[in-house]
DNA sequence: AAGTCGGGGGA
DNA sequence: TCCCCAGACTT
């Protein structure tokens, strides 16, 4: 069980200890949903920038529910999985059709809207709504398991649907908002992964049992991770004068949506890749090396091998999936995942 | 319950 | 290198 003592020591060291985070400066229901989606999986400090960029492009949320998806898409950029935003544009057009615009202050029908789970519905419905449910995050697990020493997997469903199920019973009716905010702050400061722990600056130091039993080095257990896949890829660079080809990626699936360089399965020789160009209704005049590269997703990792295709002039310019754009008039335009980072400079520089 | 989905920063 | 991050969704 988690003690309700925890509950006044943190808010207490909440009031003292919490960061000025932009989110935290007007927390309407749409900025605190904004914050959360864009926190997901995601450090404060790669959030900062893209959340007030995001603001300033899109202030409403009628202003999501309408906007274009390449531009939508160009302000997550980055950021990475990317179904968040898109998820999150659902829901904006159901909120302006259904609830007139505003999110619903009611956890159940937070938690209907697509990209709203049952941490980011509690998140919302405490801190913009002031409504007691429970916001159980990684960190808010980490912190809970040391507290009570729990020796379970915290990746486990089950340790989750209980932790929410406990904190529901001690949370402060009047702050509850403050009290989750309290329990993440505490996970990100002071109560950290691994053995970076600083028991010393910690306001439950005192009922902490795995503190009392020096087991804060090993808790919280977490259940081993399956190894990435490797996947090999022969990126192209198709060139025609100052224009490159990019392509849109699928609606589903790993990047979808994104834009990105033609590109292969596996290394092909450079008379495959000719070939490949040639059915992309191109003439290639030159073909040149460039450099590898790698990039790593959570679950698989591209190795990639670069080459620039020179190309005859077209005259049917866009077709084949193909868009050809200028080096110049494309900037900020087409949204461009970062594993195509080490290729992408051909585009932004003179190279 | 397991797999999919990004990217970066720090040890 | 590996780990982890204010998770959600699909299978």
């Amino acid at each position: 069980m988690i003690p309700r003592e925890i509950v006044q020591p943190l808010l207490g060291w909440f009031y003292e200890n919490k960061r000025d985070l932009p989110w935290r400066r007007e927390p309407s229901a749409y900025h605190v949903w904004l914050s959360e989606i864009m926190l997901q999986q995601t450090r404060v400090e790669a959030v900062k920038e893209y959340y007030s960029r995001f603001l300033d492009a899109l202030p409403e949320i009628e202003d999501l529910a309408a906007c274009p998806e390449t531009r939508l898409l160009k302000l997550w950029e980055g950021l990475g999985y990317y179904n968040r935003v898109r998820n999150m544009q659902k829901a904006a057009r159901t909120v302006v059709e259904h609830y007139g615009g505003a999110l619903p202050p009611d956890y159940e029908q937070l938690l209907e809207l697509p990209g709203i789970g049952s941490y980011t519905a509690g998140a919302v419905a405490s801190i913009a709504f002031g409504i007691p449910r429970p916001a159980v995050d990684g960190n808010v697990l980490r912190v809970i398991a040391r507290i009570t020493e729990n020796e379970e997997d915290i990746l486990k469903q089950s340790v989750k649907t209980k932790t929410e199920r406990e904190l529901a019973e001690i949370m402060p009716k009047n702050a509850p908002g403050d009290f989750n905010q309290s329990l993440m702050e505490l996970g990100a400061l002071v109560c950290i992964p691994n053995g970076m722990a600083k028991c010393g600056a910690c306001p439950l130091a005192e009922l902490c049992l795995a503190r009392k039993h020096d087991r804060v080095m090993e808790l919280p257990k977490k259940a081993g991770k399956k190894q990435r896949r490797l996947e090999k890829r022969t990126v192209l660079l198709i060139q025609d004068g100052e224009d490159f080809a990019i392509r849109k990626r699928e609606k589903k699936g790993l990047l979808a949506g994104m834009y990105e360089f033609p590109n292969l399965e596996g290394y092909k020789s450079q008379e495959e890749i000719l070939e490949y160009v040639r059915e992309l209704s191109c003439q290639p005049v030159r073909i040149q090396t460039l450099t590898q590269a790698k990039h790593i997703f959570s679950h698989v990792e591209w190795e990639m091998k670069g080459y620039r295709v020179l190309i005859e002039p077209r005259e049917k310019r866009n077709t084949d999936g193909l868009l050809f754009v200028n080096k110049k008039e494309t900037k900020g335009k087409y949204p461009i995942p970062a594993a195509f980072a080490a290729y992408r400079k051909y585009l932004e520089e003179d190279i």
